[in-house]
RNA sequence: GGCCCGAUAGCUCAGUCGGUAGAGCAGUGGAUUGAAAAUUCACGUGUCGGCGGUUCAAAUCCGUCUCGGGCCA
């Protein structure tokens, strides 16, 4: 008998280096589910040391889906990964199985649970104009274009400012008009989502993510890096790609280029877990 | 053994002419609907190595001790 007979999703969310990928193994055997990629990171082929994405024997136990299935010279976004991951997640539905969604991308994990605002996808020509432009300039301009969604975006944050302003020049139309309404109906949608977040005392999170970056090391993210190290991509942003390369190029030693990874996942770690803990509907799971 | 330099936040250090101290990093909390492993905001009490002394007032000047580092024996 299925002891879960919608079929219905399991989300399970964490910080990096919490053992979201075991808990899902464990979850997706279970509930006779499948594994599906929720990190925009692990989405990349050619980055699976640097991105500690399940190793063979792990994917060897339950069927993983959406790993290492993008080009590195791929630009992702969060739509995008709406796009790969629904129709996986039907299909797996279809077949009666449970999809186990597990990664810590928390923006992309609430676009596939929460839906995507009506709003123009990036454009990386008008970005790169924004990008030669001071951000007193583009603060100005959205404040004409659209002075309440200027009033309520922080305005020190270019990244905002600019996808702000992109939305108003894409459409044609204000970004507040278009972002209004679209969070009246997120409760609902949160009541019927089941899910977990993982959660362990940050002293057990940072021994364990120097445990991991020091496995990495071991592992052959040296070699994953030189690999890639001629490709220009989204990739570089990951943590540990550039730090891995200042090393195979002789600009670090070893011991600081563990300690900047470390340093850098531990910022991350923190920041996936002050965004999981606005998502009400996950329940803590306690490790 | 003698001389010199250093000791200030978890770390690296700044601190003017004596007026009880502040940067970067680390850390903590927050924001975050198409770059998100991105981007961004806020948060600084510490025996100023110890003990004496001078002074209205000492991180600052003097003495001494301790611990580093160096030079000379």
């Amino acid at each position: 008998m299925n002891p879960n007979p919608t079929n219905e999703p399991i989300y399970i969310c964490g910080p990096t280096a919490s053992g979201k990928s075991s808990l899902a193994i464990k979850m997706a055997r279970e509930h006779d589910g499948e594994i599906v990629n929720a990190d925009a990171f692990q989405l990349y082929r050619g980055l699976e040391i640097v991105s500690a994405a399940p190793s063979a024997a792990e994917r060897a136990l339950v069927p993983h889906h959406l790993y290492g299935v993008l080009d590195p010279t791929a630009s992702a976004d969060a739509q995008l990964y709406v796009k790969l991951a629904s129709p996986v997640i039907s299909e797996i539905q279809s077949r009666g199985k449970t999809p186990v969604i597990t990664g810590g991308s928390g923006l992309y994990l609430k676009f596939l649970t929460h839906g995507a605002a009506p709003l123009p996808t990036g454009d990386a020509a008008l970005r790169a104009e924004m990008d030669s432009q001071s951000l007193e300039d583009l603060v100005a301009r959205l404040q004409q274009l659209d002075p309440l969604e200027a009033s309520r975006t922080a305005l020190q944050n270019r990244r905002f400012v600019s996808r702000a302003l992109e939305i108003c020049i894409l459409s044609g139309q204000k970004a507040s008009d278009l972002r209004d309404g679209w969070e009246k109906q997120t409760a609902e949608i949160s009541s019927k989502l089941r899910g977990f977040v993982i959660q362990r005392t940050r002293e057990d999170l940072h021994a364990r993510i120097a445990l991991r970056t020091k496995a990495m090391l071991e592992g052959g993210a040296l070699q994953e890096v030189a690999a890639m190290s001629a490709i220009s991509s989204n990739c570089e942003k990951a943590i540990g790609f550039r730090e891995v390369r200042s090393l195979v190029n002789g600009e670090i030693d070893r011991a600081t280029c563990e300690e900047l990874i470390n340093a850098a996942t531990r910022q991350y770690a923190k920041r996936q877990e002050t965004w999981f803990r606005r998502e009400k509907w996950l329940v803590p799971k306690v490790v």
